[in-house]
DNA sequence: ATCATATTGCAAACGAGTTGCATTTGTCAA
DNA sequence: TTGACAAATGCAACTCGTTTGCAATATGAT
């Protein structure tokens, strides 16, 4: 049970485990790849909007999920190590995805710590290279 | 003259080569680096935002500039070509951001056709190191 | 079970970007 | 050079994702 783990993180963070908290980790937990906040109070609809921002907030910074690069001015999420790093390739004309290998090498850079990556390949799909 | 270049590029593209047009891309010359709409809004107080915002469409689709992953919810542009492919790391406390050489390996999809990436490090810089 | 306080939900605001529409401006043909 | 017409601008008012202030509520330590 992964949320269990997730319920963990947030008691050792001295944070509290209320209903909207257990609720949107489930949600979490159940869903497999990139998300919005948006889809969240999409699926939720019982919970606040504010309160969903506030507990992906939360989740960031326990490093229970991380921010991945926005295309479109929304803010994207993923589960951390969800099924090993990858990054996703996205169509630019129907927004479809697929996930990729992490190919980036490591960097060393030395006045930057803690360094992480995001990075997302936008393309045409095949249907949209035939239609364009 | 670098800006006679994209001047060139609107008349081509059938476009007409308009005061606002022409401070924009003259700014846009004159900087290095990654901007934003609302940068040249500050700096061009006499445009209105909605020409500037008009203006980086274009300028875009003329292939002038192209979109640079946003870390914030703020699109991000860049010149196209200037000092070749690159990628940026940002420190994630006080967004100062430094360039960094691609080392992304070209990726083979199948069903995917003309892949381009986006891809951004995340750190925390020196100074915000000490001070965390 | 009680209580302090962390967390929620509402309303109202925010900032970035967009749209509709009347006015102005570039371009091209006369 | 001028004038006509489409293209482009600027204003106002809007959208959408996200945030803030604050009163009401729920959690968990006692």
């Amino acid at each position: 049970m992964q949320n269990k783990e997730i319920y963990h993180q947030m008691v050792n963070g001295g944070y509290k485990l209320t209903k909207p908290r257990k609720l949107i980790a489930k949600w979490i937990v159940g869903h497999k790849g990139v998300f919005s906040a948006l889809e969240i109070c999409r699926s939720l609809t019982d919970l606040d909007r504010v309160t969903i921002y506030r507990t992906i907030k939360l989740f960031c910074s326990l490093d229970i999920i991380h921010t991945v690069l926005s295309l479109n001015g929304e803010q994207y999420y993923e589960r951390h190590a969800t099924r090993g790093h990858h990054h996703h390739i996205v169509c630019t004309m129907c927004k479809k995805s697929e996930c990729v290998p992490c190919e980036v090498p490591e960097i060393e850079i030395s006045s930057f710590k803690k360094i992480h990556h995001s990075l997302v390949f936008t393309g045409l799909c095949d249907k949209c290279t035939i239609n364009s």
